[in-house]
DNA sequence: GATGAATGAGTATTCATTCAT
DNA sequence: AATGAATGAATACTCATTCAT
């Protein structure tokens, strides 16, 4: 039972997406990863720095990915693997999602990451490079469609997401 | 200032909405109504039973809206009407779908309500009726393209909406 | 549904010998008399003179069941009557009794009320007459026995105290 | 000032019985055994936990106190020591004593524990033993008195209990 | 006499965090 | 690194009591 600071991590991002950051207490999250209520503050200052580390941890992965598609640019190329990335989420990955989302509706202050900002403007601009007259729009329809589509996704709303994809790709000719 | 069981109610979806609603108490909500802290439980049950009340308000008025589309039996008057009650959210509204959000969030155990299921078996049923194959894929796709839009429009992503209206049903041909 | 007061008074010694005095709120008393809790404080200045009233309407039927004993002067009836008075306790005194208990339990500084003075004075007089030698002893012991056996006839321990009784009396030749 | 677990009970008890359990807050439980209102709940899990091992507490001596008198089978032996069992209870018993009869007069469903049924068992038996035709009779007056003498003892009706004692055991020949 | 809305102080309990070991 | 005892502030909720009607 080594790496006690990645159970915690662990424990702490299940019952954050179960119950609710504000609604789950460090005594629980400690039972759940079998360690002292203790330890959790050697390794994390704080409660509010432990649930920053989780959300790190996920913009972190988010970056690779996001590199990887602004890396395209072929307009086709780049919005193909959009979608994709908006599709395939790895089912570890859900909590992150949902976490984001639970802490989006909570912290009002909460500002785009620097990822999405990057992906945005890749967006923006192949819609552009590909002659589209109202290409700030297709780029905000196009966005926000997927983002409610990774929602219902990572919500479990979704149960085949395939077809859907499908279907998104041959909209755009992808 | 009368009426003060408006007052907890206006206090409290201003205070869950900016400050997530396990993270507002009750003396919070107190304070910001100009009550007394045991005037709300007076008024109700729990502090649960504020956020379902608040919860249960909104659903009201969504039944008569979801009423007032769904009478349309004309597929494509139906989907413009669906289209634009997804745009024209009036911003008193806007704390409602935070807050649905944020307990949606929160609750896992949440399930979509009975007007939310009787509007997407519309939606179904429209595409079906304008003779689209894939009938199923395409009412999951605009519903939850919409839902993403609203979103980012009750979350002040999106700040000019009227031109995008506009597209989306360029697209569907309403 | 005239007399409220009386009706509030049957509600709250039932609900403080059920439940216990500070464990009985005002709230419940006023639903099980069926009234409004402003009520009881227009009868009664506060709880704790509800309280009072309640011992004190106990303690002046006790004032006329002393008096009755007091005024036998030839010893064997006044015991045997003393003794019938611990037996034939009607159950809706049974209450009184118990709250009695109770108070004594939680209030520290409580004194013997007059009537039990008197009546322990009249037993130690009559075990005088009757020529004990050692009469302040028999008359301790009576009492403390027949206290005994009054609480566990209120409080349901013993069934059947008929035979008790004459047992009792027996042993005292009365 | 270790073991601040005992310091609680110490200061419970004591607070319990002056002023009631109901009128007893942790907040004043914790000021008189100096510790934090906290640390309460770290060792008993609620307020009624802590009053339980209280109670537990007192039942566990009177357990060893009686099969020290049942193992007499010698009749009056046993009803000798029975007899001093309710005599002599020391003096810092008395509080589990009077916090013993003041929740059995809150607790309308309070059952008498296991000590007290196999005492009274123990008492019949030997008065059957002892050839008594109202065998039932003599253990039910006994058992009864001698509560009420106990409940006089350590209310402080009783001051010098020691001839008392002597009578009791004078009129049963032990 | 009677109501019920309103209050402020108080309730038991939980919280995130600290610290000696 | 790791524990678990300890804390003080905060929590949702209840209380006896008041008062305008």
């Amino acid at each position: 039972m080594i790496d006690r600071k990645e159970k915690i991590m662990q424990a702490s991002i299940q019952l954050f997406v179960q119950r609710g950051f504000h609604n789950t207490s460090t005594r629980m999250i400690a039972e759940q990863a079998g360690v002292s209520e203790g330890l959790i503050f050697r390794h994390f200052r704080s409660k509010d720095a432990l649930l920053d580390s989780l959300l790190q941890q996920g913009a972190d992965e988010m970056y690779q990915a996001v590199a990887e598609i602004i890396s395209e640019h072929e307009p086709k190329d780049f919005l193909s693997k959009l979608v994709d990335s908006f599709f395939d989420i790895p089912s570890e990955r859900f909590d992150y999602w949902r976490l984001r989302s639970q802490i989006q509706s909570i912290r009002t202050e909460w500002e785009p990451e620097e990822w999405e900002r990057y992906l945005r403007e890749g967006v923006l601009r192949m819609f552009k490079e590909m002659g589209f007259s109202k290409f700030e729009l297709e780029a905000e329809l196009l966005y926000q469609s997927l983002s409610g589509i990774r929602d219902g996704i990572v919500r479990g709303q979704i149960h085949d997401p395939e077809p859907l994809r499908e279907l998104v790709k041959k909209k755009y000719r992808l």
